[in-house]
DNA sequence: TAACTTTGACTATCTTTGACAATTAGATTA
DNA sequence: TAATCTAATTGTCAAAGATAGTCAAAGTTA
């Protein structure tokens, strides 16, 4: 079954492709296209579309209130992963690192590659001996440690 | 009477012969048809399908959440990445990781470029956080996902 | 007896939903 | 014109739902 996360993400990502990185929401008028309660729009929003993964959100509400999603380009990689490192903050769970990393190879901040090999590094399974209420906090440590080696190369 | 270990290991090597190396599992439905308790399940993934096996287990949680098993097939390329895994074993020092990695680089098995990314997701600075008496079983396992992860590309 | 397996209650995380709050543009009114 | 009202929007937050993970006790086997 599709995770109605991935389709709205998708649809986003679209409208941004198709709009020379700009998309326009109407909050109400993209959930009811999804078929969801319009909130589920701003989960997605502040899930896949922060700023540590290259986007910029800003909004306005009342009447012609709207979102718009801009893919920031000709970030160079080292602000990029600064951003990615801020985002980090001092703890991450595993999705947030995933999602992270997504974003940061969609906006080719760093290899594919790169992102996989992060990934096993901080992933459940690879940190599965340590104490769970320490491991998010273990998983940003390394994350960042590692986007500082990237940085620094 | 086999046993259940026995008997959804298999399953899970047939689920991976078919798919190419890679399972994807349900894990409460796959319980349900091994008759079983879903943490079973997450029993035989951690014995029988660790990453010194061989294997690479994603997963997530959550609505259309999931887990993947990869089968990393080792090529002849790898082989000395192989040995690396099996040396390393549940425990290894920051001294030893070190050494280790220079010995791959010499032997021309990674880059330089990819011994230091490991090595600063390995560091004690990177696992600081860790308790100290778990830190060398930590290092291992995260170092071997890295490997792995290598190996799987 | 020591190691391995099986079970289940409890926990952690991610997603989906909905009620209610806040904000804004524009229309209406005093 | 200034104040107010109204309709149109987005924001917030907590509860409910959907998965997987943890851990320790009980059972089994070598």
């Amino acid at each position: 079954m599709a995770r109605l996360v991935d389709v709205i993400e998708d649809m986003i990502k679209e409208m941004i492709d198709e709009n020379n990185g700009i998309a326009t929401i109407n909050r109400s008028a993209l959930a009811e296209q999804a078929n969801c309660v319009p909130s589920q729009i701003t989960y997605v929003l502040s899930t896949r579309f922060s700023s540590g993964q290259g986007y910029i959100v800003e909004s306005r509400r009342g009447g012609g209130g709207q979102i718009t999603v801009t893919r920031v380009e000709f970030m160079n990689k080292f602000s990029y992963l600064k951003e990615m490192i801020d985002a980090i903050g001092d703890a991450a769970t595993q999705q947030q690192a995933r999602n992270l990393l997504e974003g940061a190879v969609s906006a080719g901040a760093i290899t594919k590659r790169d992102a996989i090999i992060i990934m096993s590094a901080v992933s459940d399974r690879a940190l599965g001996l340590v104490e769970t209420d320490t491991r998010s906090k273990v998983r940003a440590n390394i994350m960042k440690n590692l986007l500082l080696a990237l940085i620094s190369e």
